[in-house]
DNA sequence: ATTATTTTGCAACATTGTTGCATTTGTGTA
DNA sequence: TACACAAATGCAACAATGTTGCAAAATAAT
């Protein structure tokens, strides 16, 4: 079980449960981002859907993953490297999504650039979700 | 009913259906963007769901609507102002999505910034959508 | 170890999205 | 205008996704 999955669990002041560590582990291990559904197969009926519907809802709201808004109903989350907190996200990176392999990446290097939002509107977050075809799919 | 109805569907080859044109109807009168449930509401019970679902992708598809992606499972459409056609979307501008009443804009004159993706990814489009409270809601 | 708190799984339900097919509507032509 | 053909719609049945309340189980605190 990689190290960091207790004390991240700890840090947030969640308390340690299987389903919590497992679901954490996969964000660690994973690359890409996970959806519901990916989560929900790869753990193979270990977990009520439900536990990881709220478990996917507790670690947003604490700051340990963040979500990814995509244009086909399919939200997907991604681990936060930033120092995000509860109510506090700071993942000023683009996203990256493949058409063709459905992978979502988080390009950690590449910040949100400045958008001139009009006046009258209060800009709390930018997302920039990227897509095409990933290196793996050309 | 809006002159430009009949038009934008013959220029599509679309047969003029009813449901055709009251949900472009739709899309012509309001400012902002509309989720299939929307439509729905608005619509009082007058098509069918199913109706709903194949005319949104048939507009998609003609380049006549665009989607625009969320990060609550609810994506939204709004007309296409570009020269837009089938298979080929061209919206490069940004949305803003308000928190607090649900409105999404087009916001037609602020265009896509450049975004320098890594090599190895090759990018079909960028979506940036911006979120927080509008001038309604302030 | 015992108690208090939190989390989980289950069931039941609501909402959302998909597919096949008969019926209806719209289009082109005689 | 009437007809034939093609296309779109509504319906039904289903699948997938998401929500809620509550008893049982797991975890944390004492
Ligand atoms: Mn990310
Ligand atoms: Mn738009
Ligand atoms: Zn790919
Ligand atoms: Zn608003």
């Amino acid at each position: 079980m990689h190290p960091r999955i207790v004390d991240t669990l700890k840090k947030n002041q969640l308390s340690i449960t299987e389903s919590r560590k497992k679901i954490l582990e996969m964000f660690l291990q994973r690359k890409g981002a996970l959806a519901h559904a990916d989560i929900e197969q790869q753990s193979g009926e270990e977990f009520d859907r439900v536990t990881i519907y709220r478990t996917l809802q507790t670690f947003v709201e604490k700051g340990i993953i963040h979500s990814i808004p995509s244009a086909d109903n399919s939200v997907r989350y991604a681990l936060c490297k930033d120092d995000c907190s509860e109510g506090h996200h700071h993942d000023n990176h683009v996203h990256f999504m493949c058409d063709h392999c459905g992978t979502t990446y988080c390009l950690d290097h590449v910040s949100v650039p400045p958008v001139a939002i009009p006046p009258g509107f209060k800009v709390t977050q930018v997302d920039v979700v990227a897509s095409g075809t990933c290196m793996k799919c050309q």
